[in-house]
DNA sequence: ATTCTGCTGGAATATTTATTCTATCCCCTG
DNA sequence: CAGGGGATAGAATAAATATTCCAGCAGAAT
């Protein structure tokens, strides 16, 4: 069988694309869906105008071919690979996106803005905007005593226990995660298996606890805190509002309001203050 | 920064100043306060610089002339009244002015990975600073088609099936969690029991995968995108770079970068995505 | 091993782009 | 309205930047 890997002589373009990127979004997509075909000179220089963006749109073909440590004829190479007549041509998307973005965001911002739309991109505006709000909030009212005593104490345990579930067990399961990562003893209390009550029991008395609940705040994780706290052991809490159930059982308790949109709400916050326990965990020790 | 050196010395610039402009802002303050002293032509340039810094900013010595209705050799004069060795100068004050407002994220990212301090408060700030650059980022850089897209291929599918391991695991989780409790069909794919293979057969024709991964890719996961897509059924992906090998295997693949301290990577934006993904297919339906 | 094919580096060349130079123009002043 | 001084246009030139070309190289196929 013949097979069709004849490439086209010299003046045709070596990938048949049939008409070029016009955009930077293009061709984009154009070196991310061809990159494993390139060659690893091409390879390279693919990486770097990826990663590089703004360098690549303003500097010299022979500042580029230094940064990315290649030679500027790979590049003229890199760009008739695409079906170009020459390097300036690429470059020429890739400065029309500083332009795009630079000229286009403020409309955009506007038209995310106008309250009422449902359209995905008005939604993620909002979104954006509510957690930004929110993460303000949370840096400036949170007691940086309430960190350093949640960091002692998680610190000091033999094994560090998780618990959350609905909507906060993503927090648990990323809390989970990264503390394993780092080579620390942690256990899931997840209640597989209905054994909730025995993975309780697996506490030990030099452990910790830390426990997330929101809203209608999951009997279970309440219990499991309460318990917990009752037999002398540290519990570190996250939960939404001081009259949650989790303020009276716990060690420290921190409480994060998430932004919310349609009734909705996310997560984001509340796992920036989950990253921010582990990070300080791990810096620590 | 080897600058290919200006070999004459010119003696005095027209303008007494003692030094000059350094940052685009500065040029701007310069030629507004010197504006009424410079000539016809030159003032007509100052005009066309002040509103058209963009294009100002990217186009040859030769386009700019010709947009501005002068002469090559007009915007030399133009330099050199301000103290400049010539036009390429100037101009590069226009073109970093578009790398400050588009590469502000990067670096705002960069200044808060490493240095500092390391008390969880110092911690946290860092988190909430880096992870605000990463929303707006975020808001900014994706584009709105996109969302649509997926939001469609969602809507349409009968039952959404949503897999991702490791580091991005809490995204299934959050989004299960979510789509459930908006009363859609909904399975996580989370190979338990190690029954990967069997739980990714239940895709049907008709159904859709949301999948997330990053970093070092989950083979599990990508090759379960890779098999649904050849099957015809749609794949939405969230990844971390274009060059992820979910980014050639999904219908619409949106990329985002969260923000890292310390090198651990948070969730806070993945979130706020998968968040935005969830409402606007509520309010969809 | 041996040939072949396509990739690569780097010098040579072509092209584009920036800058200089000067005759001419304009406009101000006396 | 004549003369002078600065500003201007445009051609001439210099510098930079992009592109071509080819010899040598590396990896695949034989």
């Amino acid at each position: 069988m013949t097979k069709p890997h004849t490439r086209i002589e010299k003046p045709s373009p070596p990938t048949r694309a049939a008409l070029l990127p016009a955009t930077h979004q293009e061709i984009v997509h154009e070196i991310s869906a061809n990159y494993e075909r390139l060659s690893k000179r091409l390879k390279q220089i693919a990486g770097y105008a990826l990663d590089n963006p703004n360098d690549f749109a303003i500097d010299t073909i022979a500042e580029t071919a230094r940064k990315a440590q290649v030679q500027p004829s790979a590049l003229i190479r890199f760009a008739k690979a695409f079906g170009f007549d020459g390097f300036s041509d690429v470059q020429r998307l890739f400065q029309q996106r500083l332009l795009d973005v630079h000229s286009s965001y403020e409309s955009r911002l506007e038209s995310v803005r106008g309250s009422g739309e449902n359209t995905p991109a008005a939604l993620l505006g909002r979104f954006v905007e509510g957690n930004i709000a929110a993460l303000e909030h949370l840096s400036r009212t949170i007691a940086p005593e309430k960190l350093n005593e949640a960091v002692r104490l998680l610190g000091q345990a033999g094994v560090i226990h998780v618990m959350a579930m609905h909507r906060a067990f993503p927090l648990a399961a990323f809390f989970y995660y990264a503390i394993a990562t780092m080579g620390r003893r942690v256990q899931l209390i997840d209640n597989v298996g209905g054994l909730g009550r025995e993975q309780q029991k697996q506490i030990g008395i030099n452990d910790a606890l830390f426990v997330a609940s929101f809203s209608s705040y999951t009997p279970e994780v309440v219990h499991t805190a309460e318990q917990t706290l009752r037999r002398g052991i540290p519990v570190v809490a996250l939960t939404d509002h001081p009259l949650s159930p989790l303020t009276t059982n716990s060690s420290v308790c921190f409480h994060v309001k998430d932004a919310a949109v349609h009734d909705f709400r996310g997560l984001s916050t509340s796992m920036c203050l989950v990253q921010t326990l582990i990070v300080a965990l791990g810096v620590e020790a």
